[in-house]
DNA sequence: AGCACGCCGACT
DNA sequence: GTCGGCGTGCTC
């Protein structure tokens, strides 16, 4: 038996797996999924191992063997390693990066070298030395390192080199000769916490005897014994020791004397530990609810991979139909994993989870410290929990029988990692599901639209899948090779209680300014404001900083420069003050005039939550507010402490960017304003509108969620926008089917898939060469893919052209079809390699891009 | 990615 | 004549 194991080398050539031998005392710890040790060229490195197999591709006489197992159980399970397969080659990245983004942090590996003193040390080797005739004396400074080094057992070579500066050549010679010995150690980031913790030996009764033969001056000893009488329990030395106001020293002599032990005590870091969360009880469904409910349930009890597109609207309680269909799934022993999107992953969002399901639930978010983070993973691992709920990678949770995945706000752009692996969350949820026979459950008030093209008749998807099949090459074809499923759409039109939808008002901008109202907020909003005040009602006010400045608009018309080309907002490009557009490449100059009607109020566009939250001041002097933005929330616990003193109308307004928007149920909001609906649809992204619509309704959702009915105020300088017209009327399917429109036209996603390839140099003449030979290259082997459509755009100038001194260039491709495009780019970056390595270009690809830039 | 092996300039 | 620069190529 042999063992493919990945090394943690993300790089092209190693990007496969080597074969190693197993020693005979390892092989009960070697398995699908161990984290090893290995022999790797000169040097010691982590792997997993992915395959065991009993023919290697390698002359099994050369094979090293495995030099350690690091975990004690494998920290991926079988079906993660080939789900890691999956991931990189649907979105190309290095296969050990895929397994790496599946285990928590803690675990990627630490590689130190340390230096220890050589069995060839002076006493070792004098005689071999004197008898081969050699001089043997060391110089001194040879003396002074191996004392240095014998003093410290073994040191890291770094600090060993910083005390003995310039020595470096020698240090390296005295390892060679064998005065020195250099040892390779792989190191956990974090392991499992460990306290020292005091436990009682005997009864009571004989303790207490102990304590009386203790010579009258140890008096400590005895009131350490008589304490634990008194209460017979393992304590944690550290309470101990506070407790009884004593020393370790004191405890420590009691151990010697073998009248208690002290051992190290595995403890996890439970960061919801000194929170009691109420339990509840499943409540009573609506009949719609019911009706979902049951179909989930069904496709959960039948072990069906089925996907449901839960479309609900604001405050139709799909969270209680989620932790129904959970209870489901766990009363036939198998397990749920919930992904939200992180920024709404509150504790009011976890609270339920816990208070429905108690310590069976493990919370995975990145405001978790590493360590806290590995714990609740372990949990996970050692199964001590059945359900997880998670920010985007809480979809790797290694648990082996899942049966239902539920992704909350489905539409959420954070579903998509921006660092490689490029993953969506969403795709790989089905994926995971498939191998598993498992339910998936998409859930939004605004499903986006791949998902709502995924419920449509194969006729009416021209026969595109928005995930692609996988690649038929993975090692082991399991379920992940099975064709997609259809997606079934579940509605949920109506609130719980049957309580209205907010009331929404659209504040056109433009009136404003011409009727002499230069501040943000409109007559109407500052209106509402004052009302609710002294009403002692609370509001959410929405500004989104994205696009700050860098749309340009006309605050006389609402004319955006827009490309003539490509139907989207141009970018303003500062430095060249310029306005282009980063899909064809189309530029002009940034103009001083609107060129619509000529008015001079023509500017970029942008103000920040600052300003608003002073001119709130100026206005209603006395007002409460809360700001939370990056700037606010950064403190861990911060976001939490807003939310809190917010709850308790410690504040009467709560102003932010998009985290205001999402999830969040206080009975005491009536009004809520979008302060500049516009930010987000006059980005340079086909997705605008969608991202409007969504943002809009999101927001909006907030207001009126319990007994007293709310409001809405859209500020906006395009009032005849129909994502803005249909957020103002809730109505999703006009909304839907204008855009699907408008995609299906443009040739955008969902009707056709996107590859985004960004090259980046120093230098732009060498970039734009390389990017001209990549896209040519591509364009040719496109060639031979006939009569697939697929269209290679660019290479143009990336929105952000430069970042950290490096200039950057991309290239979209838009395809139909399920041929393996992947395949074709990274075989058109390949070609550019030689240059890539010589001249440090590199080129970084995206699969089904959210963010353009 | 490292790290070693291997072939050309400024020093004892 | 050697130490050391970093260009190529391999790692089971």
């Amino acid at each position: 038996m042999y063992a493919k194991v990945i090394v943690d080398v993300p790089a092209k050539q190693t990007n496969r797996g080597f074969d190693y031998l197993i020693p005979e005392a390892l092989r009960e710890w070697v398995a699908i999924g161990s984290r090893v040790a290995v022999p790797f060229g000169p040097r010691k490195l982590q792997g997993f191992v992915v395959e065991l197999h009993d023919r290697p591709d390698f002359d099994p006489a050369k094979l090293k063997p495995i030099s350690e197992v690091l975990d004690l159980y494998p920290p991926l399970t079988p079906d993660l390693v080939e789900l890691a397969e999956w991931v990189s080659q649907t979105y190309l990245c290095h296969e050990i990066t895929a397994l790496q983004a599946m285990v928590p942090g803690a675990l990627k590996a630490k590689y130190e070298r340390h230096i220890k003193v050589g069995d060839k040390d002076l006493d070792g080797a004098h005689g071999d030395l004197l008898s081969q005739g050699q001089h043997t004396l060391l110089l001194p400074i040879e003396e002074d390192i191996i004392e240095f080094v014998r003093g410290k057992g073994s040191i890291e070579i770094g600090s060993l080199l910083s005390k003995f500066t310039s020595q470096g050549s020698l240090i390296k010679q005295m390892i060679t000769q064998g005065q020195l010995l250099e040892v390779q150690l792989i190191k956990d980031r974090m392991s499992a916490k460990k306290v020292l913790t005091v436990f009682p030996v005997e009864q009571p009764l004989q303790l207490m005897d102990w304590a009386e033969q203790l010579p009258d001056k140890s008096k400590k000893q005895k009131q350490v014994l008589l304490y634990l009488a008194e209460s017979p329990y393992p304590i944690k030395l550290s309470d101990l020791l506070s407790e009884l106001n004593i020393s370790a020293s004191t405890v420590k002599g009691l151990a010697d004397k073998g009248y208690l032990s002290i051992k190290e005590v595995e403890v996890q870091r439970d960061p919801y530990a000194l929170r009691t969360f109420p339990r509840t009880v499943p409540l009573t469904l609506t009949p719609e609810q019911e009706v979902v409910f049951g179909s989930i349930s069904q496709a959960v009890n039948e072990l069906e991979h089925r996907v449901f597109l839960l479309h609900g609207v604001t405050g139709s309680g799909k969270t209680e139909v989620y932790l129904q269909s959970i209870q489901t799934c766990l009363d036939q022993g198998r397990e749920a994993i919930v992904l939200v999107p992180e920024i709404s992953l509150t504790p009011q969002m976890v609270e339920r989870f816990k208070g429905r399901f108690g310590n069976q639930v493990a919370v995975l978010h990145s405001r978790l410290s590493q360590g806290e983070r590995f714990d609740e993973w372990r949990k996970i691992m050692l199964k001590q929990v059945n359900v997880v709920i998670g920010a985007r990678s809480a979809i790797f949770a290694p648990f082996t029988k899942v049966g239902l995945i539920i992704i909350d706000e489905e539409h959420e752009s954070s579903y998509k990692q921006e660092e490689s692996p490029k993953y969506h969350a969403r795709d790989v949820s089905i994926a995971r599901a498939a191998q598993h026979g498992a339910v998936v459950v998409l859930g939004s008030a605004t499903p986006s639209l791949e998902s709502m093209y995924g419920t449509l008749p194969e006729a009416e998807q021209t026969q595109i899948g928005s995930s692609g099949n996988p690649p038929a090459t993975l090692r082991s074809i399991g379920n992940l090779a099975k064709p997609k499923v259809r997606f079934e759409l579940l509605t949920m039109r109506e609130r719980v209680e049957g309580r209205p939808l907010p009331k929404v008002h659209i504040v056109d901008m433009r009136e404003e300014l011409s009727e002499g109202n230069r501040s943000m907020f409109s007559r109407s909003l500052h209106k509402a404001i004052e009302d609710r005040i002294q009403k002692k009602e609370q509001i959410v006010l929405l500004l989104n900083r994205r696009g700050y400045a860098t749309f340009v608009m006309c605050r006389s018309c609402g004319y955006v420069a827009e490309c003539p080309h490509c139907d989207i907002s141009l970018t303003y490009h500062q430095s060249a003050k310029t306005l282009r557009c980063h899909y064809c490449g189309y530029t002009e100059r940034e103009a001083t005039v609107c060129p619509s009607c000529s008015s001079e109020h023509i500017r970029h566009f942008g103000t920040g939550t600052q300003r608003v939250e002073e001119e709130l001041g100026k206005l209603f002097p006395g007002i409460r507010v809360i700001r939370m933005d990056v700037d606010t929330t950064t403190e861990k616990g911060s976001h939490e402490k807003w939310l809190t003193l917010f709850r308790n109308q410690q504040a009467d307004v709560l102003l932010g960017t998009q985290m205001v928007a999402k999830g969040l149920d206080f009975p005491m909001v009536t009004l809520v304003g979008a302060l500049a609906a516009d930010t987000v649809l006059n980005l340079p992204d086909f997705r605008a509108a969608e991202r409007t619509f969504q943002l809009l309704t999101q927001v909006g959702g907030r207001a009126g969620r319990h007994e007293l009915p709310g409001e809405v105020f859209i500020q906006t300088y395009t009032p005849e926008h129909y994502s803005i017209i249909s957020a103002s009327k809730h109505d999703y399917t006009s909304f839907m089917d204008k855009e699907m429109g408008f995609r299906k036209f443009h040739d955008y996603p969902p009707f056709h898939r996107l590859i985004l390839i960004t090259l980046s140099h120093e230098q732009i003449p060498l970039l734009m060469r390389s990017a001209e030979t990549f896209a040519a290259k591509l364009k040719e082997l496109a060639k031979s893919l006939a009569p697939v459509p697929i269209e290679i755009l660019g290479p143009v100038a990336s929105p952000i052209s430069r970042i950290k001194d490096r200039y950057r260039f991309q290239c979209m491709v838009k395809y139909r079809g399920e041929a393996s495009i992947a395949g074709l780019v990274q075989q058109a970056a390949a070609t550019l390699s030689d240059v890539e390595k010589q001249y440090k270009l590199t080129i970084s690809i995206d699969v089904d891009p959210q963010v353009l830039m």
